[in-house]
DNA sequence: GGGCCGATGTAGACAGCGTCTACAGAAGTT
DNA sequence: AACTTCTGTAGACGCTGTCTACATCGGCCC
């Protein structure tokens, strides 16, 4: 296996488990077993390397959505976001990669592009469903937006501590809950 | 003026000239005319500095909520919406400090005391409000933590670049609408 | 008033970081 | 066989946060 993909995959595993802070160039090279400067000869620079690092994390993030069960349209959409939190909750430390931007080269075109196939693939989910929104008329794209931010925040949400200090710590399961009843009608 | 005031203040016009990146210990410190070490003698480190800025941030959040136009519930709970995504989008850099858990010492109780209160207001409008979901009987607290989180990855979504790579950038009032819709029927 | 002591600020050191450069060997091409 | 390119190493630089030693100033007690 070249040194390359080595140190994606060093970077991988140092990232799930000591967390983002660890993901330091110096350290992926000491734990690929190479110098510190090794990693240059492969990525112009760190951020390259995290990209390509966060590059996989939304491969796989799409990839949860190959398998999805549920027999109508609205299951499975229900099923995607569920999963969607799920992965964030799972992986907390890719999924805060992949959405630092001081982080990641945000003009990397594998990133932007696995980026982008994660929100397309999820519009095409909830253009499928017929919303009460969309019965009313709105943009499905804007429908698909709006219900993915209200999924990303919850995520987040919960990541950076939930409600923790405000007397009330829902599970994030229930908050979902919640927003999908908002959506879903 | 206090120094201790003095380093806040500067860190806090640093990090919204600047961004994130530049808000170092150091830099706080040479920005206000004091050696590199002094900032240590009035914060444990840099993430109680840094902790005493997004307080800040919390409290700037928070005095919005003050003034908010609107007669009835329901507008007030709009505008509040509205307001939280301006303070994101005109406050980039304390909007994304305020949510870094590796900068700012979660620990901290004026820190989490500010963030909860800005939930508590929040919830507190939520359930001024007759919404569709509160008439079906869903726990207020609950939704108002739900609307939260979808209006936080609203402003978590544009700040991060948006949609901009899914050849359609919608605007973010545009899926706010779509969002407020959702939940307020 | 004189002595003392904590608070405040400075300067230097240290390890760790990302990045750059100089150098060495390996591999492949002409 | 000679030359160039690729890959890896080692050292340096400036930056960071943090620690320590030292100076200074202000208030307090006797």
């Amino acid at each position: 296996m070249g040194t390359r993909q080595r140190l994606i995959d060093t970077a991988s595993e140092l990232l799930a488990g000591e967390g983002v802070d660890a993901v330091t160039l110096r350290g992926i090279a000491k734990a690929a077993g190479v110098s510190h400067g090794a990693p240059l000869r492969h990525f112009s620079g760190r951020a390259e390397l995290l990209s390509a690092v966060a590059t996989r994390g939304y491969a796989d993030l799409l990839a949860r959505r190959e398998t999805l069960p549920g027999n109508s349209p609205r299951e499975r959409l229900t099923a995607a976001c569920h999963s969607y939190l799920d992965f964030a909750l799972t992986n907390p430390a890719m999924f805060e990669l992949m959405f630092r931007r001081d982080l990641v080269d945000a003009d990397d075109p594998a990133l932007s592009a696995a980026a982008s196939a994660v929100f397309d693939t999820f519009a095409v989910l909830v253009a499928a469903v017929p919303t009460p929104l969309a019965r009313s008329g709105a943009d499905l794209r804007l429908v698909a937006a709006s219900l993915w931010a209200a999924l990303h925040g919850l995520a987040q949400l919960w990541l950076w501590g939930g409600l923790a200090g405000a007397s009330f710590a829902p599970s994030p399961e229930a908050a979902l809950a919640v927003t999908l009843d908002a959506y879903l009608g």
